[in-house]
DNA sequence: CTCTAATACAACCATTTGATTGTATGATAT
DNA sequence: ATATCATACAATCAAATGGTTGTATTAGAG
């Protein structure tokens, strides 16, 4: 099995871009259908340049990827980052998982009978 | 099923408190074992009121716990916020799983035989 | 009781972030 | 050919972030 790393800056960024209500509703209209950049910036009370921010902090941070169609730019919402960010949470998750484990290990030992007699 | 609800604040807190690599570190620690602010100070190469409030921004988020043992603090990795922010990612896949659903009923409508004739 | 270790908290500072406006460029439609 | 729409990008600015040092408080050790 093949376990990716990520550096620090990566995850840094994965869930930074993550950190804003805008960025995050971006990246939902932008996993449900392909849409341009003036679209996503009709939506939003902020400047065109704002949202283009926006979508650029995504773009690095590989949650949506940029094509260009004529004149403008689809954004498209990129499934695998957000699957590679919950993968980044399972680890967490294994760590509780093994203090648990080991706990259990530590009863088991001390309570009915020594074990290894 | 009870679908929880976040504010926008409440997600932001959560992953911008998982964007900086000390922080993700502090959670790592203190989801396998308890251990206090001071013994997490010892490990990193910044200031103990660094740390202090690395540890504030993580309880802020609700990632961790801080509970009084003496003169010490011991912070204690909550599982259950982790688990909290894997759902959220979840719906983002749920989304990226209803587009393909659609498209597949589109393909499926006009390509073999035209349906509910 | 006194000294010290662990924490809390305020003030300060540099950098980053999230927004703005303005200007430039490229593709389309008329 | 030209006007316009979509985008890019620079400069600017206020607020938030991540760090520092210094001071105060509190609990335990001697």
């Amino acid at each position: 099995m093949v376990v990716l790393e990520y550096s620090d800056q990566d995850v840094n960024r994965l869930f930074r871009a993550l950190a804003d209500a805008t960025r995050r509703d971006i990246v939902r209209r932008t996993l449900v259908a392909d849409v341009s950049v003036s679209q996503l910036a009709d939506s939003y009370e902020m400047s065109f340049a704002a949202v283009q921010k926006h979508v650029a902090v995504l773009e690095e941070a590989r949650l949506v990827t940029k094509e260009p169609h004529g004149r403008e730019r689809m954004v498209r919402g990129n499934p695998d980052r957000i699957r590679e960010a919950q993968r980044l949470l399972d680890r967490f998750e294994d760590l509780w998982r093994s203090r648990i484990d080991r706990l259990d290990i530590l009863l088991a030992e001390d309570d009915p009978a020594p074990p290894d007699t």
